[in-house]
DNA sequence: CTGTTAGCGCTTTCAT
DNA sequence: ATGAAAGCGCTAACAG
């Protein structure tokens, strides 16, 4: 913090060099005629003052900042980090910025989303899981929303999302394969969206024959203790037991584990149990974790290109993109499943 | 992006409200005085027009955005991204926005710092383990930067860290008293900080009397795929085991002790293990993860108090903190520690 | 190709 | 208490 406290401005190289404030301008924005000789002084002028231009008064005169948001609620969640990530990267590369407002809505704060968000500040907004969704909305009448896994409700916004519906097609599928057939489900936060994919995969189970009670689907909230929480008190029942308990999460899932292990039960032999996001810890639990895989950082990316589309061209109809879901086959369903060719690096872009 | 085409500005209020512009941004901006009756009179037609400030002209004026940038290495770290919420949260509870930069370094991409922060887009900037030392250092020289976990290294910043040194004696101390006398040591990333800190633990290990081998000093990079590496190749070597591994993060433990379970040896009567963060999982793992425990959300709070400190008083002398560590101690070290109490709540502030 | 002139939307003297 | 005017640093027509 010492010398420079006298910024250089744009008109300070023009004096220097001769020459007029556009003139320099139009050598700093590419794409401008400016004659070789003229632009060779300026830029050689403005390097040797320290120049480089002001963003924000850039952003201020063409009114576009170049930073788009993406608001998430909570970046704790691994899973949440990876989109995020793909967000930034993407983005990045195509010379924009990407301010990141966490909501923490799993820790109750609800931050309000407005003040960074509103006017100028930045260019669009990716939402992540309809984490504030009530502000979104109202921003979306200016600039540029696009959503992430839960679609736009009650506003017009291009979403990205997760085939769910197939992933539970195709996790059923080898849960009976795997003689599975008494499901337990352990969802995410109780909220409108978490109750209508719960439901999807009950249709689902039980089109394929699976059994699936309505005791049984039980809500957590993320976090391993919750998922620790909603196994052992189903282990306390006195009822028979599930085959397997799908989770909504991996941290759901090893928290799960963990209940199951300390009742003395065995895992898979016992009671089965899945995971969903095949994120970085689930090839080290034990038993590793069988779980539904797709790829957050794909699904960071592809929303980060549909904005970049968007920001190009306000006139597009709206989109809506899915991504696809495999199952990850490990122990924790059977014991078969683990290859040792498994243990290899961590998938990364 | 139907209507509001048209952004409404202080101009417009002005004159609908038959007041000078000057007069509209005295009523939004607290301590002017205006009088009562006109305030109530331009703020009515304000919100009427749905009229707010346009930050950016704000910022170009008073030349100050009122956000503040961290940057970090790789927001998918357990670790990095509670400090970022720690961050956030204090900041924003202040009237700052802030904008997350992330490197990416562990991911090889090292991602330009500078456009995102460069001039008056930011306030200050958070530098979280020396993600972008070099950069950073340059914009050091514009505006306060306070540095999180690693030391400035070649420029002024104010520091905030963690009492390293104290949590290896602890740690020391603890394995001493559980007999778990050779200790191997799996670091994360091999970098100036890391191969300081690991000098640390083995001089204070040896000061207690413990063994600390060179060939059980081992270099891994934050993942649990990097840390089950580790460790199966430590596990091939034909040489006696050590007692206990000692990880830099938990995420290096979990791959570690699945190494161990893989191999056939039992965690802790064969080789006990122990992590760092006491992240969300180290409660989970089987058996569960001793660890040393620090809160990086408050790392992170400390962090943003002092930036906080700095912007309001640009003349103070350059401070340091350092936040205490504890041994969490669980079963991987030793069995008799676990208590059913620790199975509740997750620790948030 | 380059200079001139207006703004972008707000804050801030300086008068009154 | 309020208005007028200058300016923050840059871009964008419009003339030449």
């Amino acid at each position: 913090m010492s010398p420079l406290n006298k910024r250089v401005t744009i008109k300070d190289v023009a004096k220097e060099a001769g020459v007029a404030k556009s003139t320099v301008s139009r050598t700093f924005n590419a794409g401008e005629s400016v004659s070789p000789v003229t632009k060779e002084k300026v830029l050689r002028i403005a390097t040797q003052l320290g120049y480089s231009p002001n963003p924000l008064a850039q952003a201020l005169s063409v009114s576009s900042t170049k930073t788009v948001a993406i608001v998430i609620p909570n970046m704790e969640s691994i899973h949440i980090s990876q989109v995020t990530r793909g967000v930034i990267n993407t983005l990045s590369k195509h010379g924009y910025s990407v301010i990141t407002v966490d909501t923490s809505e799993n820790f109750g704060m609800q931050t309000s989303v407005h003040k960074p968000l509103a006017n100028q500040l930045v260019d669009g907004i990716i939402n992540c899981y309809a984490s504030a969704n009530d502000e979104i909305k109202q921003l979306s009448l200016m600039k540029p929303v696009v959503c992430i896994g839960d679609k736009p409700d009650g506003y017009e916004a291009d979403y990205v999302g997760i085939d769910y519906e197939q992933g539970y097609h195709r996790l059923c599928h080898y849960l009976k394969e795997k003689n599975k057939n008494n499901i337990c489900l352990i969802n995410g936060q109780r909220d409108r969206y978490a109750v209508g994919r719960s439901e999807d995969f009950q249709r689902i189970a039980r089109s394929l024959g699976l059994s699936m009670v309505d005791e049984w689907v039980l809500y957590a909230n993320w976090t391993p203790y919750s998922g620790y929480q909603a196994m052992q008190e189903l282990l306390c029942r006195e009822e028979k037991k599930p085959d397997v308990v799908v989770c909504a999460s991996d941290m759901v899932a090893l928290g799960a584990l963990k209940a199951i292990n300390n009742a003395g039960y065995r895992v898979p032999e016992d009671i089965a149990i899945c995971g969903m996001d095949d994120s970085m810890i689930s090839k080290y639990t034990i038993p590793s974790l069988t779980t539904l895989k797709f790829s957050p950082y794909r699904l960071g990316k592809k929303a980060a290109e549909v904005m970049l589309e968007r920001l190009k061209n306000k006139d597009l109809v709206r989109t809506e993109h899915v991504m696809s879901v495999d199952v990850e086959k490990r122990n924790s369903v059977s014991r078969d499943e683990d290859h040792l060719e498994q243990w290899k690096g961590e998938n990364d872009e």
